[in-house]
RNA sequence: GGGGGCAUAGCUCAGUUGGUUAGAGCGCAUGGAUCACAACCAUGAGGUCACAGGUUCGAAUCCUGUUGUCCCCACCA
């Protein structure tokens, strides 16, 4: 696909982001084939619920992913990012339904099972091809010939094996225990799916007759509709209140029930009246107390959460009318003693915020302690980290406290589970595979289990189900253990933990060596990105105004490890700015590369990298020391430059490294934005410009080549800009070429061709590197002058340069920046200021005193002003750093080498300080 | 009830093992249509690093406490 030769004027991402996207795709480059040869590196996507559409928290959390793979890619590993999508059974058999209601007025269970799970995968279909569309659009280089999806036949078959291991040791058993029931959405729940939210409620201190006549006893309650399935009152054994009372029974008031009251560490007598009445089938604390009793547990309150017939008149009744008139006819009656208005907590379904309700029911669960304990202490011996650290113990905290887990859903939408239920004999059988006859009595009638199981379990199998387990692929010998997990906090408990301990279990390893969390994208006030607040932000909207690269970069620039970023429009334009800047520097180096059709662009396109190894392993060519012999040849410039861009890579890389990819993020936009546009272009201008072909050549190479250094430490951010204009550049290594020439599926495209740079930039101190920093700082501070005097840029002017012969000579062979960039006509270098005029402005800095006689545009009051802050500032430090040094212990503790950099640094403060104090008494002068 | 994060320029945030003058972007001020870019360039102003102690030759950085703020966990007597 060749392109015209020419960058249009402006970035305009919609030119070419969707185009590059599907040649990518087409040339295969995102598919991961295996080379034992390479290092691999492999994450599993989190997959995103087909519920709806993509969020800014997808987005973010795809594009740190995104940034790690094609980095990795880069280095050469054979980098594999699994993509898929999650089935997310309670959400998405909410949307189903909702959405079937809304258009045909049916509920779920009018349409039947069978009818509805036609529907669900029709919804599937389209969502998520919406999602992957999505996911095309962020630029995301996944491999997607290895696409999954959490229900499809290969993760059913490893959800089903996965049950019956866990069910043949043990580890799944089914009970009939206290579980987290929604009324709602007509489930149960897991631990984990139940919020926490402190509400207003009541105390109510009801009076429990003595079954004898007795005054019987009080106790607190907040859910008195509980009351009917009262099984006993418990009260603490030290508590001397209540010691005679124990063995002693009371009536559940208003009934004939009698209750015995009984002794049980559980009761806190520092809590309500210290008593506690005892109501196992709704409530988790009474149930242990009720099994550790052998007592009976009736239930008042049914999964409709409507009271049954034990409540009598109340049958029938939902639970929360029931309370109120219950509290009254008990009032009214004289129980009830006295209320108390409280914070209680209450738990709510996490779906769809309803009162759960503690139900006792047949489900399946897994035993936690056992496969909690490899999972604690892969964590504790380092084989799974955490970054940021913080969050391991937020993990082990959570394993430690687990219990079990129950994994049956009342719902039809997802993994049925492998359970079949045998009605001649009451037994269960557990298989993989639909069982022809029951094993324990051969009956051939055999019901399948109705529920489904929770979407977590499949989930937890992603890292290994998705790499063909239970088969012994090869993928799964290659990924696994997979590199990093990506993922946001919230959702550390349902998968992350699940995942490491399934992992360990099934595969004898963690799933992934790393956890990289990150946090939560809010909106421009710090709010949560809500539905019901409206102020959700949608990436492909984004897209559609920025591009996917500014959102992309936003993205990466506003996250630190494991913390909240707030998303704003100025982020967004700094961002379109950047890349707007690099697409600029970038057209003027290519209009300045010979043209497309012209006989000779050898020099431009001549060597590799500075600092590159291409995958195929061509060795690198250091910055600074250039290949070739045109060492010698390189202007100071090209050579600051070079270094400072090995110097980037090198701290980049490191970043990369230590997951401090928003700072890595910085460092490229520093490096491309001040070093390379705003200094290097401008100080290579006047080669370019001055006639010199061969000068002209040499600074086009490094232009070049730094460029091409460039796109590549920016591209795992910035990929499609970096390949867009890569395409334009002559070919990395290549035969001589020239600009204009393009095809992003050649194997000449940044995503195939680009290798990371590698190679450490030179040690020690480098004279033009040092003489590029001393011109700097001149025309800086000429510059500083100009502006303050006031005189029109387009003047040109006239200095005098005074300084050591060392710094003289530096800064005369920096003349041409010097005059060109300051904006001076002549220079006069002196080693003294002995003859010189006095009518005249001047700048002190580290390297020289410049004296620039501006005629009428002399401000000495500005210039007093100015010499004298400087002068003040010099004057702390000397008075700062001499007090340092003279403290022995500081120069008898610190590092020679800090104590050095001190002397130094005192020794520079005093001379800046003389030069300043001689030239504010000429200004004074003057000035009276 | 338990645990954790955060507090740095007007705003949003960096600041990696303690060591030059604490940085960036935006915003602000001044000047500028210069032939890559006004989505730009140049120059500048702006911070007692929440507060109080402590460790250290040296603290934004480590420790303790206080205040403010956000979050997570927790079986509703």
């Amino acid at each position: 696909m060749k392109q015209d030769a020419k960058l249009a004027k402006n970035y305009d991402p919609k030119a070419f982001e969707e185009r590059i996207y599907a040649a990518w795709e087409k040339s295969g480059a995102f598919h991961a084939v295996i080379d034992r040869a390479k290092k691999p590196f492999a994450i599993v996507m989190p997959p995103p619920n087909i519920t709806g559409q993509l969020h800014m928290g997808h987005a973010l959390d795809q594009t740190l992913q995104d940034v790690l793979t094609r980095w990795r890619r880069m280095q050469g590993r054979c980098a594999l990012w699994l993509p898929g999508t999650d089935h997310a059974s309670i959400a998405t058999e909410m949307k189903v339904a909702e959405e079937i209601l809304a258009t045909e007025g049916k509920s779920k269970h009018e349409l039947g099972r069978a009818e509805f799970l036609k529907r669900a995968w029709e919804w599937k279909r389209v969502y998520g091809g919406k999602i992957t569309e999505q996911m095309r659009k962020l630029g995301n280089s996944c491999d997607w010939e290895r696409e999954r999806f959490t229900m499809d036949e290969g993760c059913n078959r490893a959800v089903r094996e996965y049950f019956v291991r866990l069910y043949e040791k043990g580890l799944i058993y089914r009970g009939n225990r206290l579980i987290n029931w929604c009324p709602r959405c007509g489930t149960s729940l897991s631990d984990a799916e139940v919020e926490h939210e402190d509400r207003k409620g009541t105390y109510w201190y009801f009076r429990y007759p003595g079954a004898d006549g007795g005054e019987g006893i009080v106790v607190a309650t907040s859910r008195p509709e509980t009351m009917f399935a009262d099984v006993a009152i418990a009260v603490h054994p030290d508590d001397a209140r209540y010691g005679a009372l124990v063995g002693t029974q009371v009536l559940i008031p208003l009934t004939d029930r009698r209750i015995p009251i009984i002794a049980d560490a559980y009761p806190d007598p520092e809590k309500g009246t210290g008593a506690v009445k005892i109501t196992p089938a709704h409530d988790p604390n009474d149930f242990e107390v009720g099994e550790r009793h052998g007592l009976d547990m009736p239930s008042c309150i049914d999964e409709n959460a409507a009271m049954t017939g034990l409540a009598e008149k109340y049958m029938g009744m939902d639970r929360f009318a029931c309370r109120k008139a219950w509290v009254a006819e008990l009032a009214e009656a004289g129980f009830l003693v006295k209320t108390e208005e409280k914070v209680i907590p209450i738990g709510e379904c996490y779906r769809c915020g309803a009162v759960i309700e503690p139900l006792l029911s047949d489900q399946w669960f897994v035993r936690m302690e056992e496969l909690a304990r490899p999972a604690i202490l892969a964590a504790k011996e380092g084989r799974l980290t955490h970054v940021p650290e913080r969050f391991e113990k937020i993990y082990l905290h959570w394993l430690a406290e687990v219990r079990d887990w129950c994994i049956s859903r009342q719902l039809w939408w997802g993994h049925r589970i492998p359970a079949w239920h045998c009605d001649a004999c009451g037994g269960i059988a557990v298989a993989s595979e639909t069982p022809r006859a029951c094993p324990d009595c051969g009956a051939t009638e055999l019901r399948q289990d109705e529920d489904v199981l929770d979407t977590w379990f499949s989930s937890a199998l992603w890292p290994f189900s998705t790499l063909g387990w239970p088969e012994n692929t090869e993928e799964l010998a290659y990924f696994y253990p997979t590199d990093v997990l990506v993922t946001g906090y919230d959702i550390i408990f349902f998968w992350v933990v699940r995942m490491v301990f399934s992992g360990l279990e099934i595969m004898g390893d963690v799933p992934f060596e790393r956890v990289y969390v990150h946090g939560l994208v809010r909106d421009a006030e710090g709010r949560k990105m809500s539905k019901s607040l409206g102020n959700g932000i949608d990436p492909l909207e984004i897209i559609e105004r920025y591009g996917a690269d500014a959102l992309r970069f936003t993205l990466i620039s506003g996250v630190s490890a494991g913390g909240d970023m707030r998303f704003q429009t100025e982020k967004l334009e700094g961002a379109r700015n950047f890349a707007n800047k690099l697409w600029n520097a970038s057209r003027f180096v290519l209009m300045n590369l010979p043209a497309a059709d012209g006989e000779d662009g050898a020099t431009a396109g001549d060597s590799a990298s500075a600092t590159g190894t291409r995958p195929d392993g061509d060795s690198a060519t250091p910055a600074g020391t250039p290949a070739g012999g045109e060492d010698g040849a390189l202007a100071d410039e090209d050579l600051w430059m070079l270094r400072r861009t090995a110097e980037a890579a090198a701290e980049i890389t490191r970043n990369m490294e230590n997951f401090e990819l928003s700072v890595a993020a910085q460092k490229i936009y520093e490096l491309t934005w001040s070093d390379y546009c705003d200094w290097y272009i401008e100080l290579v201008k006047e080669r370019l410009y001055g006639g010199d072909e061969a000068e002209k050549a040499r600074a086009l190479s490094v232009l070049t080549r730094v460029l091409r250094d460039i796109l590549k430490l920016l591209h795992p951010f910035m990929p499609f800009i970096t390949e867009e204009i890569w395409g334009f550049l002559p070919p990395e290594g290549g035969a001589p070429a020239q600009a204009g020439t393009r095809d992003e599926t050649s194997p000449e495209s940044l995503l195939i061709r680009a290798a990371w740079p590698e190679t450490a930039p030179p040690d020690g101190p480098d004279p033009a590197t040092e003489r590029i920093e001393k011109a700097k700082e001149v025309i800086r501070s000429i510059r500083n002058l100009r502006a303050e005097a006031a005189a029109a840029p387009s003047k040109l002017l006239n200095a005098v340069i005074v300084a050591s012969p060392e710094n003289l000579e530096a800064l005369r062979r920096e003349e041409g920046h010097l005059k060109k960039l300051a904006g001076l006509a002549a220079i006069e270098y002196a080693s003294d200021k002995s003859g010189l005029p006095e009518e005249t402005a001047s700048a002190v800095t580290g390297a020289a005193e410049i004296f620039i006689p501006l005629d009428e545009l002399i401000d000495y009051k500005a210039e007093f002003e100015r010499l004298h802050k400087e002068n003040a500032r010099v004057a702390d430090d000397v008075a700062r750093i001499s007090a340092k040094l003279a403290n022995p212990g500081f120069t008898g503790k610190a590092p020679a080498k800090v104590v050095n950099a001190e002397r130094e640094r005192l020794a520079a403060c005093e001379e800046m300080a003389a030069k300043l104090a001689a030239r504010i008494a000429v200004v004074e002068k003057k000035l009276s």
